[in-house]
DNA sequence: TCCGCCATCTTGACACTGTCAATATATCTG
DNA sequence: CAGATATATTGACAGTGTCAAGATGGCGGA
């Protein structure tokens, strides 16, 4: 049998260090520098190693994108600790959204753009965390009736509003931040 | 002195015949397909044909997403040509962005979500046409007082729920076509 | 009318990419 | 300890964008 997380093979964790490989080649250079092959010379294999862990590079996206979840739920948890009330709370999480997405522009367009085949469990498991969490403090804050259609409207407003910033496509001279407060204090 | 749309040489025109093969591959096989080569095949020319008239392959790009703002910005107008009110027409214009946005999918990613330097004055023409375009809708229909605030949030909400909805990012069961009327009727 | 120039296109090459097949190596199991 | 198996390497292939050099054809000036 084998463990679950395949612990010390030849590089030890081969897997775990191309998703980091490629989070990390994300941040610093972009999408368009993201290929398998730096991957694989950033984690100091072969370029053909990865085809072990990864049948195709959008598996490999797919788990960078996952992970990219996992620190944006964790952010967005972390906005909204800071209050107390749940109108509050909702509104801290809207400034921790677009935070985090100006943050790590490449990372969050990769989530929410990219043609990821949600085939990765992984990815989908995120995916509805992230769902599950705005949907429970959409309903704390406004009540349980049309929780679904007040959702889907507030990550619009907010994924839309950040999108825009992230591509440039905003006004140079708006200001954001007081646009975001006077949207996110309308919901 | 040298016509300004340059008429008849070897092709034809071949920029006009790049961006509209451009343009075919986009709609019909998606952005993956869209590479320089596949379009100069396509215009019968050979594969280093189109360095001539567009320097790198980000300019092309740039154009085929400034047809992509005409065509939306005709949408919209369209849209806005049914209804007589002005409040109507703005919430007009956000049936009209949606349905653009899902009718031509790719098209509307390259538009919004690439990485195209706006270097291209076409480019840049056609965006801040659109604009402009949702601006005066917004101004028309709720007066000039915070008018750039207010075409911000729209343009947030529409772009975010189209955004959403066509990454299949919106939870299944969503009727999202009430949800845009619920939207957009609270603007 | 003819000739030269220059914009336009082709050909060929280079480095890079993802993916595959064959081979080598290390780890685990019996 | 030896065979089996998971893991990694090497080498190849087709495809990509971009560059450099050569071929081709239309235009303007004589």
């Amino acid at each position: 049998m084998k463990k679950k997380p395949p612990k010390n093979y030849h590089h030890g964790d081969l897997r775990g260090a191309l998703i980091k490989a490629g989070r990390e080649i994300l941040e610093k250079d972009g999408a368009a520098a993201l290929t398998l092959r730096a991957c694989a010379r950033k984690a100091g294999v072969s370029h053909a190693a990865p085809q072990h862990h990864f049948p195709t590079a959008a598996d490999l996206l797919a788990e960078i994108a996952a992970t990219g979840y996992e620190d944006f739920h964790q952010a967005l948890d972390d906005g909204a600790a800071k209050e107390e009330a749940a109108a509050a709370k909702l509104q801290a999480m809207g400034r921790s959204y677009v935070t985090f997405a100006k943050a790590h522009p490449a990372v969050y367009k990769l989530m929410f753009g990219a043609e990821t085949p949600p085939k990765s469990e992984h990815l989908q498991h995120a995916m509805s965390a992230a769902w599950n969490q705005l949907t429970s403090a959409v309903t704390a804050a406004y009540g349980p009736d049309e929780a679904q259609l007040r959702a889907v409207s507030t990550w619009s407003l907010v994924h839309g509003f950040a999108m825009l910033a992230i591509n440039h496509r905003l006004p140079p001279t708006l200001d954001q931040a007081r646009a975001l407060e006077t949207m996110t204090s309308r919901l």
